[in-house]
DNA sequence: ATTTTGTTTTTTATCTACAATAAACATTTT
DNA sequence: AAAATGTTTATTGTAGATAAAAAACAAAAT
């Protein structure tokens, strides 16, 4: 197999999920659009919703014929991508506890357990790369360096210079740019989320992230922007295994966040850094006592 | 052709040509070791060698039979590897006029043009992603993002932020650390280039980056390193191609470091500050003089 | 007993091939 | 003429194969 085709079965599903029985379908360019893929495969997705009885097409004509059922639509495991599969079986394994920092890690074995072949874990390894948990020894292995206090000490440096630089930049943002609107809409969404605290704390790390990135493009630094993507991606695997202590964490996050809002409202540069580095600190406490208990550097 | 053999042939041109007549070689890990190869590759040195009668060799008896010519060595085309040959290629297209930003980037083409596979070519630009020049849109080509105002101005933000950090790191170094040690001799180093300025300003950049090295190692954070890297490929090629001024500006630099290595051997953190500052503002100025013409940002 | 050499096995680096997808070109319809 | 559809071509994503290089294992020498 050279090539799996889920980019099309993945966007078939996304298309199919959403029409209605008896209305017409738009023009060919407008659905790849849409969908944001290329028009052949918006062609595709079309030629199997006409075999499957599901719409009847004819040049221009595009009637939906019925709703499409759960059985129309492709299973969920063949609509993920490649990457993504590599990227979550290589994080579960990176950080389940019995990944030791300094294990060796090799390529012909994941691609094997993983199910694929050794070029796409070649290249998941070499982009994973950037995130500082993995380290390459030409012509020889890649080598774990681990979830380690290290990391996440280096992390948090350099997270807390990004940040003070992104958020003194959003203070500076005119008053009538888009992302003081979005800043709001976040405000709310913090509120809300306090107000009904027991059942919705788990939604608090999607709204963190959001949060966290709209300050950070206020930088339009693509290094920055790119810093954050990396830690948006450790963040997400790394706290769906240390769920300690969330409720409270994440409410106190919360208040943090708010702080920091108001303080980015009053446009006041001082208040601003001031709330920036209280949220900070403790987003690095959060972060150093989630780490395993073994995760000491290796030598 | 599944791999060529340059490790081989570029270790063997150097140790042939550290060779002396009538010595005594030493055990194979031990040569292994001096060219920081594996024992298999020594072997295969030692096999050449020893088929070239350039050495008699019997277990453990290697004797030196005759001094190796210049015809005994491999030529230097065979002995560069893929890597370096890829970005070698790559960098003088990219920084070259005629490469203007939103270039799409096909990597069939640039395979074929450089005599490789594409596999090479894809690792490579993933791994060349990370200096932030190009972008990839998933499923379609790679875009160029070029060697912009826009590039060096995010570029020099990043890089201040880290190099403050980093120098405020170095300042607090015991001072039994090798760092003070090698400091000293980079000074001095400085101090010679001066004295001989006329002659040696071709020779900065690589002072340069040894200096600013050294200063970012102190911090101890493997982002920093990594960015820093970065930067010293992006910046030795660039300079290659932008030759301007170079003498005077050379000269301007290596004052700016000797009074921030007086600022730091000083150990006061507000002059360390305020003579990194210094340096990195002019640094700035030199990066943005340096920018070819047209380089203004697509949309 | 440790180091060195001899031999075999494992793993990486790279090429080639091919299906999926995107993109380009040609024709038809409004 | 502009937009949509029909058709062809170009390019990417991935698997599989193989030589180079590293690593492991075995035997011999100090």
């Amino acid at each position: 197999m050279a090539r799996q085709n889920t980019v099309f079965k993945e966007a078939y599903n996304r298309y199919a999920a959403a029409l209605r029985t008896d209305t017409a379908l738009p023009s060919e360019p407008e659905i790849a659009a849409q969908l944001g893929v290329s028009r052949s495969t918006a062609r595709a997705i079309l030629t199997r919703l006409s075999e499957e009885g599901i719409i009847r097409w004819n040049k221009r004509q595009k009637i939906v014929l019925r709703q499409p059922t759960d059985g129309d639509l492709f299973p969920s495991e063949e609509t993920d991508s490649l990457h993504d599969i590599i990227e979550r079986s290589f994080m579960q394994r990176i950080l389940s506890d019995d990944a030791a920092p300094g294990m060796q890690i090799n390529e012909l074995e994941l691609a094997r357990e993983i199910g694929t072949g050794t070029t796409s874990v070649r290249e998941f390894l070499i982009r994973f790369s950037r995130f500082g948990l993995i380290e390459k020894r030409p012509n020889s292995h890649w080598t774990l360096k681990g979830f380690t206090r290290e990391f996440a000490l280096e992390l948090a440096d350099v997270r807390e210079m990004f940040e003070l630089h992104s958020a003194a930049e959003f203070g500076r943002l005119p008053r009538d740019n888009q992302a003081w609107t979005d800043l709001a809409a976040i405000r709310d969404e913090h509120h809300a989320m306090l107000a009904d605290i027991n059942h919705r704390f788990k939604d608090f790390s999607v709204l963190d992230e959001r949060f966290h990135l709209l300050i950070h493009r206020a930088s339009k630094n693509r290094f920055i922007a790119d810093f954050y993507d990396a830690i948006a991606i450790i963040f997400h695997y790394h706290y769906q295994w240390n769920k300690t202590a969330a409720r409270e964490r994440n409410e106190r996050a919360i208040h943090e966040h708010l702080d920091y809002i108001a303080a980015l409202e009053s446009g006041d540069q001082a208040a601003i850094e001031k709330a920036c580095r209280v949220h900070l600190r403790s987003a690095r406490q959060t972060l150093l006592q989630s780490l395993p208990q073994n995760a000491t550097e290796s030598a």
